[in-house]
Parts: structure tokens; sequence; C-alpha cells
DNA sequence: TTGCAATACTAACAACCGTTAGTTAGTTTT
DNA sequence: AAAACTAACTAACGGTTGTTAGTATTGCAA
């Protein structure tokens, strides 16, 4: 992807966080790029190109780590912490893009849609995998598994919500957070 | 409301969960009423009434619940299975509007959106009351409380991703099964 | 220096958008 | 019976949408 072609998906991601991807014109994008919409299909196949290009690119990277981290052995725990580690460093390290990947993705239409609905069953499958693990060993709860996967990943992605880089807090200290609620919850176990 | 006004809400909230505020148009509502577009006006002011409405409505209901909850006294975890338990309730009776007072609130405009922001703060408010007051308890563990309340929250709304009526679960067996993740987390305490 | 790819432009198109105006038929109220 | 109200219609409006066609300008490779 040439450097103008990227500027453009950071320009549009930034757009459509703001306004939905519906609202975000081609005329916005090429306005905020200081150029007539026509140009921007110099660049460009078409709007929807752009929303599946910032969503499956999101979804690969997601994928690859998740692969990665269940490739190793680790117990269920280490690997939980991980997985929401490495969600969280993708999440605030590209808010916009992060939020388009998160919310927008449902306006992909036909064979896009279906693809990347696949995509994200091929992630959720690999988390619930780690809580699989956590319950054969006896370190995790028995739960209802898609119940918990969703859970848990609708409170990691509520991360981007509220999360401000110019704030106090590290990526990293917020997957820490994360993984300390999800693993003990809210109650003071000595009281 | 009339009930044919009421008729409209409901099928305008069905389009909006399906497609999102921006896609469904005028058109698509009248269609699906068997009614032309402009005859929809005799019902509504704009588009954007209905919005509002739904938003609105489901609002009011998630607000008045919530502060007699907790005006009536009980210590935190009661009041935090109470909060949630009616939440559930309200989300499962009507996952339509549920969705679009959750996500589509963010096409409402200016004063509009404004006030619908104010009002959700206001239930936030009232959320953290009940994790400030665990904490004073020491019923709870002492935790970021805007990180905390989002987090709950957000667990509690993927409900509407997954839930189906017609299946085994009773939205009371749903919400038990927050509860219980939220307060006490995947890891289990005797390993 | 010529040629070509990259990148921008203007102009326009067909489709669709929310909404208004004006009208009509049927029902309810006075 | 007259008046008012309800709820539907047809027709059309001004504006916006994503996209295409055709053209000009640039900078680098041959």
């Amino acid at each position: 992807m040439s450097p103008r072609k990227l500027e453009i998906h950071q320009v549009a991601a930034t757009l459509m966080r703001q306004k939905g991807y519906a609202n975000t014109t081609v005329r916005d994008i090429a306005s905020e790029m200081n150029m007539e919409a026509a140009s921007l299909y110099n660049h460009i196949a078409s709007k929807e190109e752009i929303l599946a290009n910032i969503c499956f690119q999101f979804a690969d990277q997601l994928e690859q780590g998740i692969l990665e981290i269940n490739d190793i052995y680790f117990n269920a725990k280490e690997k939980l912490k991980m997985a929401i580690t490495q969600h969280i460093l993708l999440l605030t390290q590209d808010l916009d893009a992060s939020y388009v990947f998160i919310h927008e993705w449902k306006y992909l239409t036909d064979d896009k849609k279906v693809e990347f609905i696949a995509r994200r069953d091929v992630y959720e499958k690999q988390f619930r995998d780690i809580v699989v693990l956590g319950e054969k060993e006896g370190s995790f709860l028995e739960v209802d598994q898609k119940f918990a996967v969703i859970t848990i990943l609708s409170a990691i992605n509520a991360t981007i919500e509220w999360y401000k880089p110019s704030g106090s807090l590290t990526p990293q200290q917020v997957a820490d957070k994360l993984t300390n609620f999800i693993l003990t919850g809210l109650s003071n176990p000595h009281h």
C-alpha cells in the first residue's frame, strides 16, 4: 500500500470513528485530504474497499497474535493474560482503526461481510480454547463458553470508549487491570 | 403514542438493528408498514424523532429502575445484582430497541445527542455509586471506578449480541451468570 | 529528451435521500 | 347533517451520494 493510500485509510478511519461509515462520504475524506472526491479513485477502488482494508488488516493482526500465543505452551492464565495484552496493545495503538474494526464492519456487504464474520469466529474460537484449557486445568471455573468469550471480549473492546493515549495509563497497565478484573472479579475475597 | 405510531417505532427499531440508522430509509420503514414514505409523516415529525423516542424511552426505564434500587437500602452486592437484573430484563424484553439504544444513539444530532449523553451519565453515576458503596463496605475491591463501570456495562450490554429469546436461558438466568462473572471472575479460587 | 506512470483536476450522471404540498376517502365528533 | 379529524395517497422538491469519463500536470526512467 502506497504512503498516499495509507494516509487515505487513516483519514477515513478517523472520520468513520467520528461519524460512522454510512455518514462518512467520500467527499468528506477527500476534503480532509485536500483533494477532490474523484481523485480518491486514483488510489482506491471504492468506499467499501477502505472499510474492508481497515477491518481485515486489524483482523489479521489479532489472529496472528493469538495463534502465536496458543502455539506456545503456557498455562491458561498466562495465555489469557497474553491474549488480553496483545489485544489491548493493538486497540490502543490505533483507536480509529479499532473503532472501525469493532463497530463498522457491519457495513461490509455480501462476501466481505461473510468473510469478516468467519474471521472473527476464528479469533473467538482461539479465545474459547484458552477458556477450555483453563477448565481442564482446573484453574478456571466451568462456564458457558460462548457467553464467557463474548463477555470478555466486549469488556476488552470497551477500552476504546474511555482510553486516552494522553492519559496516565500505559496500554500494559490497562491490560493488567482487565486481566485482573476478568480473572478475579469485583468481589473482595477477604470479606 | 397511538398504536399506529408505536407500530412504526417497532418496525423502525427492527430495521435499524438490521441495517443501522443511517442505512434505514424512511422508505424502508414505510415499505415494511405497507404504506408510502410520505404517509409516515402523518405520524412522525422526522426520522430522527423515531430514533430519539426509542433511545429516550429506553433511557427512562433504565434510569427509573436504578434510582429505585439505590433508593432502598441494600448492601452493594444486592444492589449490583438487582441493577444487573433489571438491566438484563429490559434488554432481553426488546432486543431491537436495545440495539438502537446501545449503538445508534450516536446518530442523534445537536441537543438530543447532548441530552442523551447527559442521561447516560446519570445512569452511569448511579452505577458508580454502587461500586463506591461496595468499596466502603469492604465487600468490593478498590478499583478505578470509571473503568469498572464502563467495563461492567459493556459486558452486560454484550448480552444483546448473543441472547436468543427462543433459547433455553431465561433473562433471570442470564442476569445471574453475569452477576456471578462480574463479582467473582473466571478464576477458580480453589486451585 | 522522450515517454510513461502517478496523481490531480472538472464535469457530470443516475440513484437515492428526507421531507413538503396538496388531495382524498373514511371515520368520529358536534 | 356538518365539521373536524385521521390516515392514506401522488407528485415533486432540492440536496447528496458513490462513481465514471475525460483531461491536465507532474516527476522519474529510458
